[in-house]
DNA sequence: TTTGAAAATGACAACCATTTTCATTTCTGC
DNA sequence: GCAGAAATGAAAATGGTTGTCATTTTCAAA
């Protein structure tokens, strides 16, 4: 693992959620911990393709990273390889939430599940 | 309804599934139909607000857009005395197919369903 | 029919996240 | 040390999307 890939984790904990490129490019500035832009960038490829960070869409589009698996989440499930992919859930867990409450249920629980035909199939 | 969301509208049709707001623009003027980029542009972000048309992201964070298909409901079962409402999902679908666009999925389908303990119980 | 205000249109420029380029610096094994 | 390879980053290029603004169209009132 490069430095700079090292110093753009260490900035995704700092930040603890979600971050755009241009994000972290900032805290790392903040933080005399200054590395270029072009270099964040190559960093998170690296990251992301060893899926140690994952990729996500803002709705504008932009992208936003944060580290894997610290967060609930579900699964996108290739119906002919298996591949499966975490996917973030937020919209869900308030969904579900939201439409029990409406209906008076109480001890409300979830299950959600995306399939469909992954991108090498 | 503008003429130009008219037209957008009907290109969508045309081409049946998801495209960008630059194929849009191209299937119009191969049919004489041309109107501008830009125009191409505010109507769809129109459609969109009115909810006539979905906005999705592919891969690389370009908007891909599509007509609204009819809805269809989840459930939300109690645990406990196995009562069943029906639950509109709309909000289920958008977060599936957008998460499987992310990735690269296509033929995206889903399953979701909520539970709890009803105010009965 | 004429008129005028408001909305629609579209060519072009601006914007901004991301990628590419390329010259320079740092790392690596010898 | 020393070449060669890899990493770095400033600046320019790219490309989707949005803003600007002058012109055209719409349409209701006169």
């Amino acid at each position: 693992m490069s430095k700079s890939e090292t110093k753009v984790l260490h900035a995704l904990e700092r930040v603890g959620g979600f971050a755009s490129a241009q994000e972290l490019h900032l805290v790392l500035k903040r933080n005399q911990e200054a590395i270029g832009l072009t270099t964040v960038y190559r960093a998170l490829q690296s990251l992301v393709a060893d899926k140690s960070v994952d990729l996500l869409r803002r709705e504008d589009g932009e992208a936003i990273y944060r580290l894997c698996g610290d967060a609930h989440h579900h699964h996108l499930v290739c119906k002919n390889c298996g591949k499966t992919v975490e996917i973030e859930g937020g919209v869900i867990e308030k969904w579900a939430q939201k439409s029990g409450e409406e209906h008076g249920f109480r001890e409300i629980g979830h299950t959600a599940e995306i399939f469909g035909i992954c991108s090498d199939c």
